[in-house]
DNA sequence: TCCGTAAGATACGGTCGCGTTTCCTACCGA
DNA sequence: TCGGTAGGAAACGCGACCGTATCTTACGGA
């Protein structure tokens, strides 16, 4: 394809492998994803490979892991409303984009088939994504915006739940119209503050 | 282990090939589906899989579909609340059994990485489950407990998002606490009529 | 400039599962 | 009772991938 002779190391090549992983766990699904396709794809050999994960599925995991570290931003707009629509804007994007989706849904699969990747992504991804979803209600109850009282636990991942739910299992439609309605519709009327 | 000369034949074969299936797939992962895994598994042979299933993959399909037909039932109770808890607390039954979870976890998995039964999936069996929610909500609304303009597209599917959203990705506890309080504290206020 | 490190290419033995074929035999119905 | 149908058992060729070992060579730091 080009780089006819260039040898690459450290820290560019491991970015070449990641993105091989990604390429094919998307085009292929994750069963897709055996060393040699992924030695393909990146352009390397299998002993470069095995030189730093121990097999396959340690890089499978490690590299979906790495992945989900960057999702969905959690901004602080100035009120509740605004920072849990620009987070399920982000997820909707995130779900919707066909780059992006793909990963998604593998990482999905994925966590259903192996405990230990599961462990691994409760422990770090979903927990940190929990204690971000507690930190702006916590905001939004200091504002005043939101009643005292609101069961976190629910409030947390509704919107989400819909979203996920969605793209899950029914295929329905994810779209903007939908985020506002289950903004506004859904979710703030659970966790406002009674007048 | 038994049954030692004994030839079964057609509906019955067929039923110890899918159990079979179920026990791989409950076991060992979508992976473990091999056709060598299954004939032994279910004590016959591959060439009697073959006459049935053209492959793999049309076997797993077909067991998973045929499984998935007799989820969670959604009885009429008399009011909206009890039937929408009846189909709650199914659902929270098959997603906490552990016979049934992760058969469930094994389905949503093969779904994200196989389009056929994706398709296929939603044409059946989301298709009915679809319209059997949005009947139990078009009989509360006859009966008045529901308000006329309630948004169907997101009632039928809110409390299973949340459950859902808990099974695959959150990990959170589903006991007949949550279920209750999914109910009265979430559904139930989004469609009830106003008073 | 030189040397150590690590990348890249290749090949290997081994396993596993595919889908098929062949042959034998239990079963069921006419 | 007999004959056709279909289940059971075994083996096969084939390809894919595993994880490893070997060797050459580009690269970067001293």
């Amino acid at each position: 394809m080009s780089a006819p002779a260039r040898r690459r190391r450290g820290a560019e090549l491991e970015r070449a492998i990641r993105r091989a992983v990604i390429t094919l766990v998307t085009t292929r699904g994750p069963a897709g994803v055996t060393m040699e396709a992924v030695a393909a794809e990146a352009g390397t050999s299998k002993p470069v490979l095995y030189r730093r994960w121990p097999d396959r599925a340690a890089l499978l995991r490690d590299t979906l892991l790495h992945t989900a570290g960057r999702a969905v931003p959690t901004p602080d707009t100035g009120t509740y409303r605004g920072d849990l629509l620009a987070v399920l804007r982000g997820w909707a994007a995130t779900l919707t984009d066909p780059a992006t989706a793909p990963v998604v849904a593998a990482i999905v699969a994925a966590l259903q088939q192996d405990a230990e990747l599961r462990d691994a992504f409760r422990d770090s991804v979903i927990g940190w994504r929990k204690a971000e979803m507690a930190r702006l209600i916590a905001r939004g109850i200091e504002r005043g915006e939101l009643r005292p009282d609101v069961p976190v636990e629910f409030a947390r991942e509704l919107g989400q739940g819909v979203l996920w739910h969605r793209f899950l299992i029914t295929g329905d439609p994810i779209d903007d119209g939908v985020v506002v309605r289950i903004v506004d519709e859904i979710v703030m009327p659970f966790v406002a503050a009674r007048p």
